[in-house]
DNA sequence: GTTGATCCATACACTAATGTATGTTTTGGG
DNA sequence: CCCAAAACATACATTAGTGTATGGATCAAC
């Protein structure tokens, strides 16, 4: 009786269980698809090939689900910001790297920014929601402010640019993004912003 | 017999009857508060003061209800554009014009910026939507070019410009809309985009 | 190989919402 | 006054989804 299956003591059990985890990926992309809205503990199951059964054992009902997806979700933003630091060395580097992370490589992740903006729009109608964007929002402009420190000395204008630069940003995804030929667009955009950013004039 | 009622053949009868029009207003709020998602005809008609065989008179089914909708926000949307036409003479002024009115003016519309967003949003998972928000954003950018012509000669760079600008407006509605003090900061973001697409440059 | 905890299935009760069919009132016109 | 159409009410059938209770399988440890 001492088989193979002993020989593997705690993971990967023969019949794959799943964890909490497992749920909250498969919620991402229900999210991803059709919002808070749409997110079903029994469409969950199903694409998950198991019952409710096992949802109502991980999970304490729906709302559980939905916090802790957000909770997941604010603490991934979180901690990425450690990434974006930029390398570079002068401003104009810097600030077109800071630019091509928001702007080409998010729509890039589509998944990952449908999400973003199923939660920004979850957070119009749900206080806890809209507790963590603003948490994630302000980490955000707060970061790239170290950034645009170098291109002015007054304090409330710095924030100013950070802000408008991340709103920008924000509203190109939600405009752009999905849309045709977006791709050459948006890098079109990001280069006008960092020329504007920088104050280079236009000669043409 | 003929008395008072007589006096008004058509308008305004006894009970107030309601017109297809009578329900659209009423899912706007709906539709501001919840999104599309929670459209429901039940609780419109119970905000109505009716039950819903009223709504199945004037709408065939929920799907007529929001194809409707949307019909007619696509059409206001556009009809506005002819009043957005700036009167100043010189670029800044008409510039500050058209930012005040996609910033300052549009903030203070919360109700009709919800049921922007939530289009938009309904838009990601809505092919008809997504048309419609499409046309919107095209109509409108193409409108602001007239302006931007007088500060780029390159016709790419004039689209780019007015995209660009779009862009941010809508961001800083979906990020800073609902937010504490955002009335004093959107006019701040509003002024540093006038002066970033007129080419100041900061001094300070 | 028995046990306790973990993980999932099954079955039931309950709610909210849609759509439809049909009845009832209201309205404007002759 | 009467009538046909318009506007709404009522009642019913149906569906989709949640939550709970309980039973069954599976795993780790002893």
């Amino acid at each position: 009786m001492t088989d193979a299956r002993q020989t593997r003591p705690r993971k990967t059990p023969v019949k794959a269980q799943l964890t909490r985890d497992d749920w909250l990926d498969a919620a991402a992309g229900e999210v991803a698809a059709g919002g808070f809205g749409h997110l079903r503990v029994l469409t969950l199951s199903k694409k998950l090939g198991v019952t409710r059964g096992s949802f109502y054992w991980h999970f304490k009902d729906h709302e559980d689900l939905v916090v802790s997806f957000l909770d997941r979700w604010r603490d991934r933003r979180l901690h990425e910001l450690q990434y974006w630091k930029p390398k570079g060395g002068d401003v104009e580097t810097e600030l077109r790297q800071i630019l091509e992370l928001l702007l080409t490589d998010a729509s890039r992740n589509i998944r990952r920014l449908q999400v973003e903006l199923a939660v920004r729009d979850f957070a119009r109608r749900n206080d806890y929601a809209a507790d963590l964007v603003t948490e994630v929002d302000e980490a955000r402009i707060n970061q790239n402010c170290e950034l645009y420190e170098r291109l002015s000395s007054d304090p409330q204008r710095i924030r100013d640019l950070s802000l408008l630069m991340y709103v920008a940003t924000i509203g190109s995804q939600v405009v752009l993004t999905g849309k045709k030929g977006d791709a050459e667009t948006i890098r079109r955009v990001e280069d006008l912003m960092a020329r504007l950013a920088l104050g280079q004039r236009d000669d043409n």
